[in-house]
DNA sequence: CCGCGGATCTTCT
DNA sequence: GAAGATCCGCGGA
């Protein structure tokens, strides 16, 4: 019953529901992470949708040499000691799924950007709950507020209920897709969180005004209602 | 609201 | 054998 994919594609048309495209991850990590922000990010399983809005991301780059930009190469990235059972899916085809547990206890969800060859990832931090908010309570039993619901990396793929399962999955076919969605207002751009040896580039971004944001730079005043700036 | 530390197990040295 | 791209509960202001 749905209607072919038409010949004629036009911004703005009717359709709300664009998915991106490949070409959209097969550039640099930094650029995509940017423009990830206010995109959605959808799981779809038997027991129903969940999608959130992305509001925080970081990008992670590869071992020296591995691009002209970043020299010296990303000590922080998992793929900057050369590729590991673990890691392989950063020297694969933009637009798949890079997976992983931390800490014994949660899942991270990634998305490899770049050229096949040249391990780059940008990693989802943080999202709002955009539908299947019940689906999303129920699988983060303990959170009170919705906007924290899939704030924090390890709380994004639980509450979406994205697994080392969806590892390699490609993000622009099948149950796990991204579309295009309204753009942040004001994008911040800081260091990433968590990462070690203390000056950091500027490789995490995030939406200035949201209340999902999981680190500094959230602008969570104003949560009362009344903004001011 | 904010800071602190334990949990937990996979991955790599 | 050690560390990790984290989370949550706990205690204090």
């Amino acid at each position: 019953m749905s209607p072919p994919a038409s010949s004629s594609r036009r911004p703005g048309g009717p359709t709300g529901a664009r998915v991106l495209p490949r070409t959209f991850f097969a550039r640099d990590a930094d650029r995509v992470a940017r423009d990830l922000l206010g995109c959605v990010l959808a799981h779809t399983t038997h027991e129903g949708t969940a999608a959130v809005r992305l509001v925080e991301t970081e990008a992670y780059f590869g071992p020296p040499g591995a691009h002209p930009r970043h020299p010296a190469g990303d000590p922080a990235s998992h793929s900057h000691r050369g590729p590991t059972e673990r890691n392989r899916a950063m020297w694969g085809r933009a637009g798949h799924a890079y997976v992983y547990l931390i800490y014994g206890a949660h899942e991270c969800m990634n998305v490899v950007t770049g050229r096949e060859g040249d391990p780059q990832a940008v990693l989802l931090r943080a999202g709002e709950p955009v539908t299947g908010l019940d689906l999303m309570r129920a699988r983060r039993l303990a959170v009170r507020r919705d906007d924290d619901l899939a704030r924090g990396p390890g709380n994004l793929a639980r509450a979406l209920g994205v697994t080392r399962a969806h590892y390699g999955a490609d993000l622009t076919r099948g149950p796990l897709r991204i579309r295009v969605g309204r753009a942040p207002a004001r994008i911040e751009v800081t260091p990433r969180i968590n990462v070690a040896g203390g000056e950091d580039a500027l490789l995490r971004f995030l939406d200035a005004d949201s209340r999902s944001v999981s680190g500094p730079g959230s602008t969570r005043r104003r949560a009362a209602g009344r903004d001011g700036p």
